[in-house]
DNA sequence: TCTTGCTATGCAACGAGTTGCATAGGCAAC
DNA sequence: GTTGCCTATGCAACTCGTTGCATAGCAAGA
């Protein structure tokens, strides 16, 4: 489980409420690690018994109150200790795979809608990584680690997202084919 | 949940005991989708209560009996319906991009050998890629339509191994001068 | 004014997935 | 000749993840 391990980073780059985190988990975080808020919220209340991470209450007017997270020292050495160790083999989910193998048992066509909508939506996120590349680091800017550890991870999404288009395409001419 | 669609393709194309399935999903079927043998054994009874497939008794010489299924007419109907429905966001778990990320707040080069790590183990598995496509199908020959579909799964199989060796390259190179 | 939506946290129940263990015969190696 | 691995299936207990719902004040629009 690394879920504790990603919230941790997250609080790193900015400490937040569990809401906040929530929403970084739905924006930038969860293009590689999703959660929703209950998982979080659980999360958080078993690091802050264990130490990892230390809250404060903060009061606002005209919204509810929260409750402001931060790393704590605990947690940052667990952080570190893990960063030691190997990471398991990722267990993929690719559900789109699983239907491309089987439309052999049914008609290749009915799976072309299917397969322009994923088209049309790792399209999107292409521009959002390239205009957030664009507008983070620009050609020519210095960066310090942290923005150039960043930048290196969102390079990979902008790999994967076109690797991805072209992959489709792929499958969208075999299918087109297959139709006859 | 699509385990039961996994499950289904892989005995429409070919008929097999839940042991037999455990080892196709920890062999190719697990490139895209995983399942443990608990996992498989529950579903497959309960696919049968469904009528989703068909279970004959095979009693073996030298070895315990095993139940082989096969996909009945509705397993079939049920993942032709599956087909049409939009499949909904794959949920990503990256946990080498969270560790990226987590090495801005420690040693970058403390995450070189695991990267290395990585790296090796996709090489490996593109050459496995490569020499299936090989194998299963050689340019010039002809395929039917479920080959076809295999195929290209297969080639994104081979783009996806591709694309990360040359992202963990890019990964490599900026911990070796972070790490000055 | 009524509804919709946002901030902010949480309970309860369920379903999916993992881990450890059990059985039980056969085979091969050391 | 005992140890360990392979086939083959399964129970029990647990953790992880999801879904539906609840609260509660405030803001904006129909």
């Amino acid at each position: 489980m690394a879920l504790e391990h990603a919230i941790l980073v997250s609080l790193l780059e900015q400490p937040g409420s569990g809401y906040e985190l929530a929403r970084r988990f739905d924006r930038s975080i969860g293009r590689f690690w999703t959660a929703t808020h209950q998982q979080i919220y659980r999360v958080l209340r078993r690091m802050e018994t264990d130490g990892w991470i230390a809250a404060e209450e903060i009061a606002q007017d005209g919204r509810p109150d929260k409750k402001v997270y931060s790393a704590a020292g605990p947690g940052r050495a667990a952080l570190s200790g893990w960063l030691r160790e190997p990471v398991e083999p990722e267990t993929v989910r690719h559900e789109l795979a699983v239907k491309i193998r089987a439309a052999a048992f049914d008609d290749p066509g009915a799976l072309i809608s299917e397969v322009e909508r994923h088209r049309e939506s790792h399209a999107a996120l292409l521009a959002r990584y390239l205009a957030g590349e664009q507008r983070d680091f620009p050609a020519g800017s210095t960066l310090d680690t942290r923005q150039e550890l960043q930048h290196v991870v969102l390079r990979g999404g902008i790999e994967y997202e076109r690797m991805t288009l072209a992959w489709l395409d792929d499958v969208l001419a075999t299918l087109h084919r297959l139709a006859h």
